[in-house]
DNA sequence: CGTCACATTGAACCTCTTCAAGCGCCGTGG
DNA sequence: CCACGGCGCTTGAAGAGGTTCAATGTGACG
């Protein structure tokens, strides 16, 4: 029984991640690692909260993030999906300007900001910070341009995204709900759906379950 | 007669900035400002371009700066607007994501790349990149989140942005054109345009001349 | 087997886009 | 000097794409 977004909440408390487990495509041994303390959030735990003071940075060794901000009045946004590898909560500032929470039961590296700023004489580690959060910059903008396309590009601007971050072949596995989905791309849960079977329907994926998609032309989703 | 991006453009090629010209509000003098060469860009100044290996990175002294990408098929993606004080290019990566053009006649430090990475193990220097492209990503961020919003939330959104980045009190100077702002909020001038009308019929604005704003209730504005 | 959460599908509506026309400013040239 | 043309902005009317509202489907768990 594989943890997906779809098990029920307080069970899923318990499990452990059958799929993808243990420690994906992550080099060798990074500067970060001897810092960090793991720390396992279960589905829809909470890793911080917006407006509360920024004290760690986070990294990722199995499992999924989402990080959102929750207008007063508005619906939430969700800015970003954080897999395997990479770290969030680089922005700086003195507050989080958003919430993150695990869509998945996983394993993070919390790490104290006060630990880093220890060593920041340290030229290495602070060239090593610096790479990631350009990293985590491309990654936004990239992302801002998805948000200025039509919702079919957005989709599989989306799918295209998950498919190179997770490393998959083929076929994708979600970690997310489609109202996650939804949250990050500015659409509807009913447009993400509507779209997805449309591509089903022009054969170019297809959906054997609602969280797994198979790609069948990828060359043909390139084009759009 | 100042330097606006309604001007002629052959002829603005050798006008000089009468408005906001002079070196406004960034700090006493930082490590980058040592390092890079002063050179002077026409409006719609190429900068660099999209596809180029990124040499160098830039800091506004004066004028402004529009990122964008252009996808073969697809519109024009303004990434962004940089301002004095802004540096840009900081993402990393080989080769540049996007192109850079000025909006209006700018000047912009240039630094060499090479300059920055004979410095890397210059901890104060990597701990000042850092934080410059902590803050970049947090403009991005910020701009993601407006994206997930409407029409009228955006153009709302772009002028406390103006405002607030550009220090203006009350009264605001776009050094932009319609089609910059549009293609910087994925909406199309035409939406732009009668947004502003609205809200200066609504009397939340009043628009003297199009590329000048003034803020009547920015509370009002807020609650958006 | 019932319930709950999530996903899918349909139909009416609304916002933003598209297409088209007109205005104002500025610089140029007759 | 004034008429012309280019450029950017504004405004109107028709149309498309996405949202909203509502109903149905489906798998997991108790």
């Amino acid at each position: 029984m594989p943890s997906t977004p779809h098990g029920n909440a307080a069970k899923s408390r318990s499990r452990q991640r059958a799929r993808k487990a243990g420690s994906p495509q992550q080099a060798p041994m990074r500067t970060l690692d001897l810092l960090g303390a793991l720390t396992t959030f279960a589905r829809n735990g909470v890793i911080f909260s917006e407006g509360q003071p920024a004290e760690c940075v986070y990294k990722i060794e199995s499992g999924c993030v989402r990080t959102y901000a929750m207008p007063q009045t508005g619906e939430r946004q969700l800015v970003a999906f954080h897999v395997p590898g990479d770290c969030f909560a680089l922005e700086g500032g003195d507050v989080h300007m958003m919430s993150a929470e695990a869509t998945t039961d996983s394993t993070i590296r919390v790490i104290k900001r006060k630990a880093l700023m220890a060593r920041k004489n340290d030229a290495g580690m602070m060239r090593h910070l610096l790479d990631l959060t350009g990293a985590e910059l491309r990654r936004t903008q990239r992302h801002n341009m998805l948000l200025l396309k039509g919702a079919q590009e957005r989709v599989i601007g989306f799918i295209l995204e998950i498919k190179e971050r997770g490393h998959s072949d083929g076929e994708i596995a979600l970690d997310m709900t489609r109202r996650d989905i939804a949250d990050y791309l500015g659409l509807t849960i009913e447009t993400v759906s509507r779209t997805l079977s449309r591509l089903e329907a022009e054969s170019a994926i297809s959906l054997p379950t609602p969280w797994r998609i198979v790609l069948h032309d990828p060359a043909a989703l390139n084009l759009q």
